[in-house]
DNA sequence: GCCAACGTTGGC
DNA sequence: GCCAACGTTGGC
């Protein structure tokens, strides 16, 4: 099967993307939200992670891709939580804004839109192709 | 900075 | 198991 697609939420007061690029990987911590923390106990290793700038910037800045599927999260003995491990693949050519994906018919539905206070979602891969094509990027 | 949306918590 | 209170997120 084709490595599914996703897309996280940072505010990037909080951790950028050029923090990930600094670190060169990270471990995706501090979800405590029963459908986030499911739909990352869904990713695996090699899957594509739409990176979202939240607040401040509010567009999709860049792709990473998962280096270690779900475990549990280093920073709470709760259980209940887990992390993922990503690194940076490459930036968009062009950020792609929440008003271009809101404006685009190909991408109205989006959790993203739909769902805003979900902070992981997965990204169905047409959508994910056409977020591609408006940040003039080729799949990494 | 405000506020709406909404998930979570805890008392009953 | 219900629901009110509370806290957080994130767009504007």
């Amino acid at each position: 099967m084709a490595p599914a697609t996703w897309l996280v939420k940072s505010e990037p007061f909080k951790y950028s993307w050029d923090d990930l690029v600094r670190d060169g990987t990270t471990c995706w911590d501090g979800v405590r939200n029963y459908e986030a923390r499911n739909n990352l106990q869904a990713m695996k290793r090699g899957d594509r992670v739409l990176y979202y700038h939240s607040n401040e910037g509010k567009q999709v800045v860049g792709i990473a891709r998962v280096t270690k599927s779900a475990y549990q999260d280093p920073t709470t003995d709760d259980e209940r939580w887990v992390v993922v491990d990503v690194s940076p693949v490459k930036p968009l050519k062009q950020n792609v804004s929440l008003a271009a994906i809101k404006a685009d018919p190909a991408l109205r539905e989006l959790q993203l839109v739909t769902h805003s206070r979900l902070s992981v979602m997965p990204v169905p891969v047409a959508a994910y192709k056409r977020i591609l094509q408006l940040g003039k990027t080729s799949p990494g």
